[in-house]
DNA sequence: AAAGAATAATAGTATTACTATCATTTTTGA
DNA sequence: TCAAAAATGATAGTAATACTATTATTCTTT
């Protein structure tokens, strides 16, 4: 028996649902290689439509544009981390395990999950290090976020903003705190790699320094 | 007696030194209007030059494209800042104080400089918000990097990080925790504006609310 | 007044970001 | 199982973008 997870996508990032295609889980599937490997903005809809071995028409019946299939697998992203939220924190009771666990999924590196078959989450994490933020840092944010493309984020630190408190029910910023262990996760782990004088960390032990300094930031803030 | 201040930039950003003609102090001040308004990714040389009255092939003759003209007026802005720093706490003995001063530079809206004619701060600091983490955020990082396009940041994170030290000398992360404040001021900041439901931000007493979230992450995290 | 530098005017190319049309293949459901 | 519908493929075309090249004009400097 195989087990598979699917995560509920918001209808208004496609035309056409990816996932109940052959086509469609391609365009996923290559999607991620490219961008992971040559970045958003060298990523076009010709290029990904030759790697699949289709034509560029074929992929814009799936998706409007670039943009909306970026916040498509970006949000399958932030979906796929809420389940793993969920069934990694069940049974817990400590609210202060609970966190340091859900910060050590945010923080780290993931490995590719078994359940989802067309989608490899350790390079999409890649990729939300990256572009992640590119998908509300535009003009049309605000358009976007109207149409709910954001929903799965939102999610994922109401979540994570009521473990922080059950942590401390007093501490002022739980929702800002989320989005900062988020944001700031992704930040320092690209930083480390690329421009290391912005951060304290060497390629050895990495992950497990990022996370003891999130954890050192977090945990003296909200028990402070 | 008018004082001007200038901000020395790295050659490499240009093909011409904007601030040594009129047409050049106006690729600056019309791009930092132009990306403000519209974003960068609507920006283009071409709508550029019409703004200004002038024609494609004479801005080309200032800057190869239009990420290394995003590059120059953000590291401007890090120069700026570095300024603003040296500057406002001069005389500052207190660690503590200083660093107070810094988050507040670092992390609240600016006024537009008038030392500086040809360039709107506040402008800028508003495109820094949207923008700023898009200088680095490609796949030619590391070219990039290698050409020193990134020094001003590492100077303004290297001074941050030293007046950290000098309020705890034991403090692990400095320079992480530098450019953690930087970029943390901006997210929330855009988050406040743009998804108000990743913070714990309303918009009247904005910045103050802010500015009190990162105190409390900062000082709770390096005096512990 | 001449030389040199900067700018303007214009044109052109390759790529991107789409849209449209029509033929072919695959799916489906009566 | 056969016809209709849906999905895909093949091809073409458009407007905008991101440049490069060429020549004419104007502006500076000695």
């Amino acid at each position: 028996m195989k087990l598979e997870v699917q995560i509920i996508m918001n209808p208004s990032l496609y035309l056409r649902d990816p996932e109940q295609s052959e086509l469609g889980k391609n365009i996923i599937k290559f999607s991620i290689q490219l961008i992971q490997k040559n970045g958003f903005e060298a990523f076009t809809f010709k290029k990904l439509a030759k790697a699949i071995g289709t034509t560029e028409a074929s992929v814009y019946r799936y998706f409007e544009n670039k943009h909306k299939l970026l916040v498509y697998i970006i949000s399958w992203y932030w979906g796929w981390l809420q389940f793993q939220i969920d069934y990694q924190t069940n049974n817990i009771t400590d609210p202060l395990v609970k966190l340091r666990i859900v910060i050590k999924i945010l923080a780290t590196n993931v490995e590719d999950d078994k359940m989802t078959s067309h989608v490899d989450e350790s390079l999409l994490h890649q990729i939300l290090i990256v572009e992640g933020t590119k998908a509300f840092l535009t003009n049309h944010v605000d358009k976007d976020n109207k149409q709910q493309l954001f929903q799965p984020y939102k999610d994922l630190c109401r979540i994570v903003s009521n473990i922080i408190l059950e942590c401390n029910p007093n501490y002022k910023y739980p929702h800002s705190l989320a989005s900062t262990i988020i944001e700031i996760a992704h930040l320092q782990i690209f930083f480390m790699y690329n421009l290391p004088s912005l951060t304290d960390f060497n390629k050895t032990d990495k992950e497990d320094q990022i996370l003891e300094y999130i954890n050192n930031l977090v945990f003296s803030s909200i028990t402070k």
